[in-house]
DNA sequence: TGGAGTTGCGCC
DNA sequence: AGGGCGCAACTCCA
């Protein structure tokens, strides 16, 4: 296992010396410590990763283990399971108003401007949460998650530091291809000019602009096409000739605003998209990416991100991970069962629980999303019977959402409060009664989903901080440069950029990896998380089954 | 003019 | 009257 040893030097300077290797690292007089309460493991304890890390990964420093004291507190603070009490005290108030240190993508920044955040005291933040973990009834689980946390705020700088190899000379022929050679600042590129006069041609309207909603449906309603608004989704229900061209506009105007030269321009730097990632960035755990949208970057331009030459890109998906992981946490065997094996929808056909694989997915997404019509609401019905336990689960933690009642995650991670006033003092405005109907539902949708989504995120956080111990070792022969490396996370698919000769071996790691992660959470009740993994030069390449 | 809110897209 | 997120562009209003 590799070792960091840190240790302070004056003139605020680290020293790290990590398998025979020293470095010194310039830092100021800032909230982190190396705790070596756990001697054989040293966690580098610090007040945020996205602060410290950036600059240690450009001096050639890799981390092992760190706390994240930011993201923990926060962690720790809404954990149902947590005594609220134990994470007072001394600049409490200070540790809560941190924000995630800024993206440091060009230059590492390390003060915020604020010098009573900028100056905490790691070491007393840290034996709070210790604490409180400790006093916790879910001590094991919730070790376990910050642990986790703490790994995947390791993973995300590092996936920036390394950035996903990007080809921009690919990507440029392809917006030439679809689009037309760039054009100057404000202007349409010709191909997507031309489409948006296909439109008007078809219209009638000669001086329309496609990209103004209330222009385009007034001029859609004068032509005679009945829509209430100018989704894609609703205009392929009709049938006018407007619809083929309106849709290529649309589609085309997208990649060019969100995807286009002005994006390579932004994010891609010396042949590298660097995305930057905020881990648990969303209510239930899940990261969010507050740059480049690395986590919504359309299949359209997959195909410009290319492995080095003699590497190649490892991309590997779970099928239908959050089905799985609604099988372990309700401990419903006959779901597990279904889910032995590559494809859980049609595990579920085979056990004569459902007719077709289709409805076994409408129904399973329905429990999930809570729909409540449809096609997919009567599924859920049927399917109820069938997995009393698993259905049960997401069907009571709606219930508590719309009592108002907090949930909680497998591993104790606590849904956000019911804003608003519906639940509070009987003296406030009185409310209309079926809009706080609807909000009571709408948060019993969310609750619902919460559980699932969010044990998803941990069952993935476990993933991603095993894999990346394992792509360390295997690759501990090698040069710092010449190591397999995460490139990429989406929620339940990763990237790892790995020289040629190491593919198979890292596609062993991400299946063993898997299986780690499905036993730290499900111990009690093996679940099996299958892998689809492709080995390929560039990302479009990578098989992509449906879900 | 600039910020907040809305719409619609696309990723999971 | 199906969950989460980011982003870009348009719209509205101070």
């Amino acid at each position: 296992m590799t070792r960091v040893r840190l240790s302070r030097l004056p003139g605020e300077r680290v020293r790290v010396s990590e398998e025979g290797a020293t470095h010194e690292v310039a830092v100021a007089d800032l909230p982190s410590y190396v705790s070596e309460r756990e001697p054989e493991t040293p966690r580098w304890v610090w007040d945020d990763t996205a602060r410290w890390y950036p600059p240690l990964l450009a001096a050639g420093v890799r981390v092992a283990r760190c706390h994240d004291l930011r993201l923990c507190r926060r962690l720790l603070a809404r954990a149902p399971a947590v005594d609220p009490s134990l994470l007072a005290g001394d600049e409490a108030g200070l540790w809560d108003r941190l924000r995630p240190a800024a993206a440091a993508v060009t230059e590492p920044v390390l003060f915020s401007g604020d010098d009573a955040l900028d100056h905490l005291r790691a070491d007393v933040e840290d034996v709070r949460q210790l604490a409180a973990i400790d006093a916790s009834p879910d001590a094991a689980r919730l070790r376990l998650l910050v642990a986790a946390e703490s790994a995947g705020a390791l993973a995300a700088a590092e996936m920036t530091h390394a950035g996903v190899p990007w080809r921009v000379d690919v990507h440029e022929a392809l917006l030439t291809e679809k689009l037309g050679p760039r054009p100057p600042r404000g202007a349409r590129p010709r191909l997507l000019a031309e489409c948006a006069d296909d439109v008007r041609r078809v219209l009638d309207a000669p001086g329309l602009n496609p990209d103004s909603r209330p222009d385009l449906l007034a001029a859609l309603r004068r032509a005679g096409v009945d829509v209430s608004d100018t989704r894609a989704s609703s205009l392929r229900a009709v049938d006018h000739a407007v619809v083929e061209p309106l849709l290529r506009y649309k589609s085309l105007a997208h990649l060019f605003s969100t995807n286009g030269w002005a994006w390579i321009d932004e994010w891609v730097r010396d042949g590298r998209f660097r995305a930057v990632y905020q881990p648990a960035g969303s209510a239930t755990g899940r990261w969010s990416s507050n740059g480049g949208g690395a986590l919504s970057f359309p299949a359209q331009v997959r195909s410009a991100a290319v492995a080095d030459e003699g590497w190649v890109l490892v991309v590997a998906d779970v099928a239908q991970l959050e089905p799985r992981v609604l099988a372990g946490m309700s401990g419903d065997r006959a779901l597990a069962g279904a889910a032995r094996g590559a494809d859980l929808y049609q595990g579920m056909v085979d056990a004569g629980a459902v007719a077709t694989r289709q409805d076994a997915k409408l129904g399973l997404l329905g429990a999930m999303y809570g729909a409540t019509s449809g096609e997919s609401g009567r599924m859920v019905a049927g399917l109820t019977r069938r997995y009393p336990q698993a259905f049960g689960l997401v069907e009571e933690a709606a219930r508590a959402g719309e009592r108002g009642q907090v949930v909680r995650t497998l591993l104790g991670r606590g849904s956000p409060t019911l804003g608003g006033s519906w639940d509070e003092s009987p003296d406030a405005p009185p409310a209309d009664l079926h809009d706080l109907d609807r909000r009571r539902r709408s948060f019993g949708r969310f609750t619902r989903n919460f559980v699932v989504q969010g044990t998803g995120a941990e069952w993935a956080l476990c993933w991603v901080a095993d894999l990346r111990n394992r792509l360390w070792r295997l690759g501990a022969r090698g040069a710092l440069d010449d190591r397999p490396h995460l490139v990429l996370f989406l929620h339940d698919e990763v990237v790892v950029h790995a020289p040629a000769g190491l593919a198979d071996a890292v596609a062993a790691e991400l299946a063993e990896a898997a299986t780690t992660a499905g036993r730290l959470l499900f111990r009690e009740l093996p679940v099996d998380f299958p892998l689809t993994v492709s080995v390929v030069r560039s990302y479009a390449e990578a098989g992509k089954p449906g879900t």
